[in-house]
DNA sequence: GGTGAAATTACGATGGC
DNA sequence: GCCATCGTAATTTCACC
């Protein structure tokens, strides 16, 4: 962590935090009625908690399906060879590609794992043959095509708090 | 798609999702001058937009190191038996448990992917373990510990606009 | 660090093009 | 479907506690 961590944050951060994580064009007003603060305090809070990065943006979801449903689709990957180099060509690669939009290094037999979104299954090989074809040193890869999302959702600040408590515990205990 | 699709999205459209997609916050009058719009234009698209759901939501994107670093780990996991009230019970279960933010469905041999938030990689086990003592018969899991984020984003507009041109493309062509 | 009131600016409805 | 106006409401500053 940055120099985020310099701030102290009590309860009433938290819900402000909380507030903004799920309503993020709430009005100042309307925010500072939720935390039961005047407006003014809470502009200062929000503010601070910008500035510290601790609110690092913030987003309209556009809805995905808007030009159409895309297909999404996982992969495993596997590196010939496994110097900084290669791991810096790939890496730069994924990052340019914009279909992919995650892409994690893994520890044990798997090299890397990225998400992928295409209109198609033709269009997915595509992408995948594209980069077999880039010379990037890919040994092997595995498809896993996506039927169906069960969940997907960020972290709220009360759950970071709770999964960070919860693993305190499990220094002490073990 | 839902009732959403019942839009004609042009081109001021797309750009006035594209600079919410990035600027959640943005007040409608620098929308406005943004789109080169007047401020009641921008507003009624604006409008239309939301109750289209076409803009979903906005949220605040916390830090979520706010409380100190969290470990990634992904998993596949594969079921004993595969009618669809085992599939009911196991996503039923993963749905309620927050450390687990993300579920996806797979084709082929693997039945179902997800990603854990955890503290320590302790604290990630007892969670598998817990499902495992769930009853949810899940017969094989293969823990990916994430050691590196090479890139984690949402597509733009912009970008779900032109996989979706190439997947056409692709289409014709093949 | 919190409040309340004042000046500035944004919002959102309406009527006209 | 876009623009201009206008009363209302939100924003942001500032002096004070």
């Amino acid at each position: 962590m940055q120099g985020a961590s310099r701030i102290r944050l009590d309860e009433i951060d938290i819900r402000l935090l909380s507030v903004l994580q799920r309503e993020g064009r709430i009005s100042k007003t309307d925010l500072a009625d939720r935390i039961n603060l005047s407006v003014s305090a809470c502009f200062e809070r929000m503010q601070k908690l910008e500035q510290a990065k601790l609110i690092q943006s913030y987003h309209a979801v556009v809805n995905p399906a808007i030009f159409g449903n895309l297909q999404m689709f996982h992969a495993h990957i596997i590196l010939k060879t496994h110097r900084a180099v290669d791991f810096g060509m790939f890496e730069n690669y994924v990052r340019q590609i914009s279909m992919i939009t995650e892409c994690y290094a893994l520890g044990g037999g798997v090299d890397y794992s990225i998400k992928v979104f295409a209109s198609t299954v033709s269009q997915y090989q595509r992408l995948i043959d594209d980069m077999l074809d880039a010379n990037l040193g890919v040994d092997r890869y595995f498809t896993y095509i996506v039927t169906k999302v069960i969940k997907v959702r960020d972290l709220t600040v009360t759950e970071l708090q709770d999964i960070r408590r919860d693993g305190d515990n499990d220094l002490l205990a073990g």
